[in-house]
DNA sequence: ATTTATTTTTAGTCTTATCTAAATTATATT
DNA sequence: AATATAATTTAGATAAGACTAAAAATAAAT
């Protein structure tokens, strides 16, 4: 009945990829972000849509059926609430409990899960600004866009992260950049479209396109 | 490198049947308590053998090796650490625990158990009361005996159990004994062996020698 | 000391999930 | 439109871990 670990993974990698299930996934994109060879990944879509949890049009890619988002979506919430467990509870940092969540997401139990978002107070979002879906699987709306898509003059609070990655996160800690951080855009470089920021704490720092781009925030004007 | 799940459950329940690597297992009696054919465990102990965490004498048993051992105890450690988590942090009952913390003591990280076992304080023993081996593999001992074994007029409390089933447990909470209660043996009959016993609470019940045998006290006088 | 019963092992099969190499289909380029 | 390139699928192989049925070893009973 219950799902194995590998089945799940899929799910997720699909679900995530193809933003919530509304886009479709080809094999080379999610045998990339599995690490794994475009033929297992053929070789399990077809599983996959036995089993009625995506539509596999040969050669085009798979989308999610309804009953995949669902079951992809439980195991987002387990990875997210795992994730704030890690950080809030036993203060891990954030570019630490990717690796253990992975894990702890495939752990079987509807009340366990239940519980610690009780635990934590039935958090809205992840320790990278990711909404965590609720028991029935609702995620909260958040709109966010990437910083380098705003203009100069505009403040905003930070809200997430696109890019998860330990090197990614380490810069912003580096960098001096938290979640919730408010800061405004001073100028926008033409030469190479790197940014000038002003923190709320006062402190202005130059960031490049790219890290501008995996930073999520909240335009406030 | 990492051993797999079925790896380790084997590991644990040899570590177990054995009293903790001190007496040879049989392969029957690892069969029924994996639930599991015995051909099966017959091969899984040549691969164990091979990758030196027993010793096998075909027909005769297995002995865990030292190296065995060690990898036996983190898992116990993990499992015991797990079930008070669940039972302490999230308030699951004891009879609930056993089946979570079976799938949560896989999960690879030294770092997230020790996290856990800081958060609970260190402690020494779990819901059942059986004793947490510490990060370097040792056990807190503690003399304790069944109360079975006890003859009329001994005082004890009751320090864990030796039926871990939730009908056992169950019934314990339904005769009203918890861990830490004092009690002291009234009598003892010859019919049957059943032992009447009064609580510190001032209760006085009757239980069956069967009860009586899987009940761990510390003898006071 | 044979025979019978029990325990354990061997031999061969199955499933899941991965892989490599080859074949096929789709896309891009002249 | 033909051909080259890229993406995807098929076919066949492998490893882990479980199973059944049969053979072999040990233990028990006459």
């Amino acid at each position: 009945m219950a799902n194995t670990q590998s089945v799940e993974n899929y799910l997720k990698v699909i679900c995530n990829l193809s933003e919530f299930g509304k886009t479709s996934v080809t094999t080379n994109k999610l045998a990339a972000a599995m690490e794994m060879k475009a033929a297992s990944v053929t070789d399990m879509m077809k599983k996959l849509a036995n089993r009625k949890f995506i539509k596999h049009i040969p050669y085009k890619g798979v989308t999610l059926t309804e009953q995949g988002k669902k079951t992809a979506m439980q195991i987002i919430r387990k990875h997210r609430l795992w994730e704030l467990f890690l950080t809030s509870t036993l203060h891990f940092k954030w570019d630490e409990v990717h690796n253990i969540a992975e894990q702890m997401e495939h752990i079987e139990s509807d009340e366990l899960i239940n519980r610690i978002d009780k635990f934590l107070g039935y958090p809205k979002y992840d320790p990278h600004g990711d909404p965590i879906p609720d028991s029935k699987g609702r995620l909260p709306l958040r709109n966010s866009t990437s910083l380098a898509s705003c203009e100069a003059g505009y403040s905003g609070t930070v809200t997430g992260v696109q890019d998860h990655s330990a090197a990614y996160l380490n810069h912003l800690v580096l960098l001096g950049i938290q979640l919730g951080d408010n800061l405004k855009i001073i100028s926008k470089s033409d030469y190479d479209k790197s940014l000038k920021i002003k923190l709320s704490k006062g402190k202005e720092l130059f960031i490049t396109q790219d890290v501008a781009n995996n930073l999520m925030i909240t335009k406030i004007k």
